[in-house]
DNA sequence: ATGCGGACGGTAAACGATTACCCGGGACGC
DNA sequence: GCGTCCCGGGTAATCGTTTACCGTCCGCAT
């Protein structure tokens, strides 16, 4: 692969004009620049990445660390992070937690090693990975769920307060007997939501199961739930992701979502509109996420003095038949 | 951020044995190693990827380069790529190509640049593109659509086959005007969707529309369909993005599916069972097809000189009740 | 005519790792 | 007892850029 000195020798310059003639920095007889651009063309000629930001001290390369590629709230995500790095000239570099402390960490690594500049996640536990970023210097902004240590760059929903509205829409509705289904105690999501819902039921008539943020651990607690000797009349689904095993639970037992039993999901997939009847759900703003915590990320590159900000964005509650009788 | 001399100054031996005890390709007196180990540990020593990979000249990133983040399709196959590159040591780069030739070619630029191992892509049109890649000796793996140009390594899924399959289960079914919706002209796979129906059901009869793979375009496309004079009696849609946007058309126009309007649609997406009828569908093998493009292109990262190979994965019809009256 | 300043372009020193090469010393064989 | 071999570890070259620094040349002012 051509190097830039293989350019240099076929413009008959050095290898300073040449990098002055492709970066334009400074300025370089005309004749000169139209030489090195000819030779550069002949040979195709590609800067080698890796010199260049070793010698630079920095990248232009972003990575987001996800907790689950195939779940549309993230990859709405993504896409909010990769829309506005793209304008600034950053590319992102997607990785798949899966949930999983360990992938994490590894992948953290990565990030440490190819030295990007700087890091977008959705925590998946207790963040002391994070401080490992953090005592390099690597600016990170979390989505979705706070950091624990002190404070830093954060864009939260404001879930729990979707949750308890939510609830609140159930009770209105005339559902007597609510539960919530949510995911992994420790995950800040889940125990939000269930706090939210917690806020509108009051502890004494809490019913609640917890489970995987998968569509197979929500089978299971939905059985649970509806097997009880008093069956919950209403739902509250702490994921789009839970709410698909649901409800095939309550298809495979003849329960009829929305007249024998009230549901409101969280996350607007697509497909809600389309099941009988149309589920009533909690929108997140999942690319505005994404491109705020961009946002914050490039702010704090370019001026790592900034005071950290936590941005926090309202949900909203789309009402549509599933939570009617 | 401590470099390599920190740690050997640190561990009073020189920057070669550090290397040498932190990779451990040369045998390293174990006490020396033990004193360069603390003392890496102490100074929270994180090699540079950059100066590695620029010295060893290889790194190992895969970057993959999709059409659609939000497609399930693709996430899935993202996974594969993922799963199997994790264990082989090798990161892999996720990039949004959003079916835009231009972004694809300034992410295969980064690419280039950054000297990534290898690519996997799902080609957006004329592989104009790929050229740059091959010259410079990058390996690449075409996934879902083949390369235009001489051969190489790709892994494509008999979708004309599983179109003229899925076309015939409807004729076998009872329908009789049988209309396809398929993606864009010179979008392999809408392409050869449309061959295999026209296969399946005869020029003659054909009655087909285009439009982007998105949920948008289809509902244009079925509304047209069903305002002919003659509607069709039964749809084939060429993905799940499309199929979103035919149903909640028929909805709207108090159509019923399996009833008024059989359906199958290509992509098993999880919501498929949950709608009035199960969606009949063609499944498509995706995160197997991310698998085997890493094997592919990792076995042709060590070897060179393999010859390219072409695998084509077979779909699967699986029969709910939208394609049964 | 001489001096000075500015612009342009070359030389070489970084960036931070890996690794070829070399050197010193201990073990072993003759 | 001496030569040889081997092993461990240090020195320095190297990867391909960018850029600090410096020399040269030209034009202009005195």
């Amino acid at each position: 692969m051509a190097t830039i000195s293989d350019v240099a020798a076929r413009a008959g310059v050095s290898t300073a004009t040449v990098s002055r003639a492709l970066n334009g920095k400074s300025t370089v007889d005309p004749e000169l620049a139209a030489r090195v651009l000819v030779a550069a063309e002949e040979l195709g000629y590609h800067p080698n990445g890796l010199a260049r930001n070793l010698r630079r001290q920095e990248t232009a390369v972003l990575a987001l660390i996800i907790s689950d590629v195939e779940n549309p709230f993230f990859t709405a995500i993504a896409r909010g992070v990769e829309d506005l790095a793209q304008i600034s000239g950053y590319s992102v570099v997607l990785c798949n937690s899966d949930e999983n402390e360990d992938k994490e960490r590894r992948y953290i690594d990565v990030a440490l090693q190819e030295r990007v500049a700087g890091v977008v996640l959705s925590p998946t536990g207790r963040s002391t990975n994070v401080d490992r970023l953090r005592r390099q210097g690597t600016p990170v902004v979390a989505v979705d769920r706070p950091l624990t240590g002190p404070d830093g760059d954060q864009v939260l929903v404001d879930t729990r307060r979707a949750a308890s509205d939510a609830t609140r829409h159930l009770v209105a509705g005339g559902y007597r007997r609510i539960a919530c289904l949510t995911g992994p105690a420790g995950v800040r999501t889940a125990d939000d939501r269930l706090a939210g819902y917690l806020d509108a039921v009051g502890e004494e008539n809490a019913l609640f199961r917890r489970a995987e943020y998968r569509a197979e651990g929500a089978r299971v607690a939905a059985t649970e739930l509806l097997e009880l000797a008093e069956p919950p009349d209403a739902l509250l689904v702490a994921n789009s992701t839970m709410t698909i095993g649901v409800l095939e639970t309550l298809a495979s037992r003849g329960v009829r979502p929305g007249r024998d039993v009230g549901i409101v999901s969280f996350d607007d997939a697509p497909w809600t509109t389309l099941i009988d009847p149309p589920l009533t759900v909690v929108a997140q703003p999942a690319y505005e996420v994404g491109r705020v915590a961009a946002q914050l990320l490039l702010a704090r590159i370019t001026d790592g003095t900034r005071r950290p900000t936590t941005t926090t964005l309202e949900a909203r509650l789309i009402q549509r038949q599933s939570s009617r009788r």
